[in-house]
DNA sequence: CAGTTGGCTGACCAATTGGTTATCATCCTG
DNA sequence: CAGGATGATAACCAATTGGTCAGCCAACTG
């Protein structure tokens, strides 16, 4: 019944306009008169298509995550390949990505789960080989690890302003914080172990109550 | 007796609701109603208080901001519940500061410009101690650094479900993954120098074009 | 050609929203 | 006790929301 492409062309102009304006301010903040108005028809035909807002949300997170797990021929996350390709891709799909993620739906909260799971993997077999670092807790630092390369998702605005740049989602910001953020993964950020010591030392005072 | 915080003043009780709300599902879903029946008042009380929905909004940004810049925040005093409260307040606050640099309003900007400042002198200072390494790019650096320490304020449901913690802001989870990311700040998680290679091959290939 | 089907719409609906106003109940203070 | 301030509320309002429905219209299909 959607096989079609006469009704795919309305379907994807909905879906698309949903995503950018939800990706722009959140699902709740967004009206379906709004989203209907930026596809060019009524609001009654995002409802006939999509049955409710509910509906439309799912329908986009569906099709971001399908665009983040299936690179061209690709098969399910082995590395973070798929991770990288999301972080170049278009910026309306970006933001709704990250929108999704901190907006905790079930969709994006697996699909949290199974990037985690595979950059575990990863840094494992990294260790493996000698190219990644061993960890007291592997599964805390893949966790801390997928969660940073998420973060410029969610602060994208503040780290664009203060780098300079005028588009959030300019990919010569992108590059330069890249950059930033690989040289602390490579080399780390402070030169001896005093703040680790310090963790230690509020650890054991936390133990002792 | 009406309730555990009974004593305090309604304008306390409506903006500690609306922290709570605000930060939980964001500002732009929250109704003023829910906000009201929080504080266990009309909600025509919370417009006679804070005059719009924007003004509460307001209000909620400069408390938290001043709880963060730490000075003493004029209604700080008057809970005289002190550190019991604030510790309680801890929670909704750092989920709220989240969700305000989330949504980007421009006290929440003005805020992180101000971190990264201070940030970024913090670690010049570092390098020049030589307990921080230095950097090719100080600023994007500070930048990167900061953003890395705020994303468990947008992921940490996700982080907390990883870790197998129920509840984001427990105490315990916070401590496991802020031991896995200074262990990263420390020492880094790759042990040569590939990724950053692989950066410079992709910048290469990037300004070929 | 008649008829069915499905994309598409305007008009409508009940519920909810942020905001206003008139009013009431205190509680000081003169 | 009079009489403002101040705190709080119920009733109301216009606008907007997500969702429904009857029906238009173009394209297939018999």
């Amino acid at each position: 019944m959607r096989s079609d492409k006469g009704d795919l062309k309305a379907r994807a102009r909905i879906r698309n306009a949903a995503l950018e304006l939800f990706g722009a301010e959140g699902a709740t903040g967004v009206s379906l008169r709004a989203v209907a108005a930026r596809a060019g028809v009524s609001h009654a035909l995002v409802l006939h298509h999509f049955g409710s807002k509910e509906g439309l949300r799912k329908e986009c997170d569906a099709y971001v995550i399908s665009l983040v797990r299936g690179g061209p021929g690709v098969e399910a996350l082995e590395d973070t390949a798929g991770l990288a390709a999301m972080l170049e891709a278009a910026g309306p799909v970006r933001r709704y990505l990250g929108r999704a993620f901190m907006d905790g739906t079930p969709e994006a909260a697996a699909l949290y789960d199974e990037i985690v799971e595979a950059t575990e993997r990863w840094l494992e077999q990294g260790v493996a080989e000698g190219w990644a670092r061993p960890s007291q807790d592997p599964r805390a630092r893949a966790a801390i690890y997928v969660t940073w390369l998420l973060a410029p998702l969610a602060f994208g605005e503040h780290l664009s302003r203060v780098l300079g740049v005028p588009d959030p989602h300019d990919m010569d910001a992108t590059l330069r914080h890249s950059r930033a953020g690989i040289e602390i993964f490579t080399g780390g950020v402070f030169a001896d172990d005093r703040a680790l010591t310090a963790w230690e030392a509020v650890r054991k005072e936390r133990r002792a109550r």
